[in-house]
DNA sequence: ACCTGAACACCGTTCAAGT
DNA sequence: ACCTGAACACCGTTCAAGT
């Protein structure tokens, strides 16, 4: 046993000042990295993702980072890669194409939801991650089972990660304004009464239309919304397949 | 003229330090400081848009600039809805209601786009301002004037919002990403030749579905898969549309 | 009422120096 | 090769003090 280290549990012996507190346990690597920052987005979300919260909950400083990771952006998109590899992927069944479509849609939200905004990450990003490519694959192949041509297999990959990027953004970022200490689901009631009460009282003048719907407007269940969205979207590609084209 | 502010031109007298550079040459107000901080959206993007960029800006310090906006959230979305009072709204005509709800898509679009990443202040935002709600009735106002449910036009101006926010940022990320001083479209050429070649050099055996169609993945104009994911969502609005209830 | 300087508590990234 | 401390050039927001 040649090292230096302290015995668990010894005092630390007088003049032997320990370098800072606690000597990180596990040598830096990416993927500790990694794991570490997921776990302060589960607990904070993305906003308190930063380079130096990182470093200090592995116990070093922020430029001990960048020997495994290029930067900020780099990390970011490794933890959305980490995440979806939770994502549970379907075997193609050519008959079931498009509720298997569905129900994967359903998953990646759920995933994503599960971690808090990470999401945002996804925005406008081509995805070049392992797992980011085994969902993307996972969807080009129920549509391709489903006979949707190439072109727009294509497209409708873009518009469907467009649509869920979007709507897990939309629904977590109420949870994330909740004040740190309060309770999500006291502020959310909160949050979205204030609003019904300010639609309610507009100038039915200028908003005649929107006036006369408020009721509507602010009923809208998320879970609505997503089924409402996914369902346009899926008949949308399913009314590109030709007839012959399709097997069974 | 009691005021002891210096004539232009001339020279400060010796022994008359002025306070900081120039004074600002109009007072502050919220107005000048919303239009101040589009101008350097429009330069620089909305990441460049922070209190302190804008406060100097107008020649004064950050701290002056909370006597008129609450922070950044709300600068923010004031930039939005001034930005959003450039929107030209149709005059529905019931016969034509798909059409004019599309050219709102793009006409908004437009607007969006011309402005950097503004889109990204709308992502999971409930609209309050005067502009965006002028912007949010007149889609509603086209849809009930095709018959659209009440319900489902409630959802569909969601499901239509979160495709151009997602569109917008999408579109503009690349040109966020630009470095300072080199041209957009060499960059994004270039940028996007790069992952061409990732595609193509990915394993067939993982990405069987994938590698047999990086042509179509990659050909996708911007337009092209607006114009797609458009058509998907304004047909499926009209889906629901009952043979009874629409006029004409 | 409005504006200010200074301070507080943060950022991402770089770099020379250490081991 | 990996890690570090210190520094650089920034953030948003608050607050006591001024006019």
């Amino acid at each position: 046993m040649p090292t230096a280290r302290p015995e668990p549990g010894m005092p630390t012996p007088p003049g032997r000042r320990p370098r800072k507190a606690a000597a990180p346990r596990r040598p830096l690597t990416q993927e500790a990295i990694v794991e570490t920052a997921i776990r302060v987005l589960d607990a904070e979300g993305l906003e308190a993702v930063t380079m130096r919260r990182v470093a200090q909950e592995l116990g070093t400083g922020p430029a001990s980072l960048y020997a495994h990771v290029s930067g900020k952006d780099e990390l970011r998109e490794l933890m959305l890669d980490r995440v979806a590899a939770d994502i549970m992927l379907p075997v193609p069944d050519p008959e079931r194409w498009q509720e298997q479509l569905k129900d994967l849609a359903r998953e990646i939200r759920r995933v994503y939801v599960s971690h808090r905004d990470i999401a945002m990450v996804s925005m406008g990003l081509i995805p070049t991650g392992p797992h980011l490519l085994d969902v993307a694959e996972a969807q080009l192949a129920l549509m391709r089972a489903g006979g949707v041509p190439k072109k727009i297999a294509a497209m409708a990959v873009d518009t469907l990660g467009m649509f869920l990027d979007a709507d897990a953004v939309e629904g977590t970022i109420y949870y994330a304004k909740t004040p740190a200490g309060e309770d999500p689901h006291a502020f959310f009631e909160e949050y979205f009464g204030q609003f019904k009460e300010y639609f309610a009282a507009l100038p039915a003048d200028r908003y005649p239309v929107l006036t006369g719907m408020v009721k509507e407007l602010t009923d809208a269940d998320d879970d609505g919304r997503f089924e409402f969205g996914l369902d346009l979207i899926v008949r949308g590609i399913a009314s590109y397949v030709e007839d012959g084209e399709r097997p069974g």
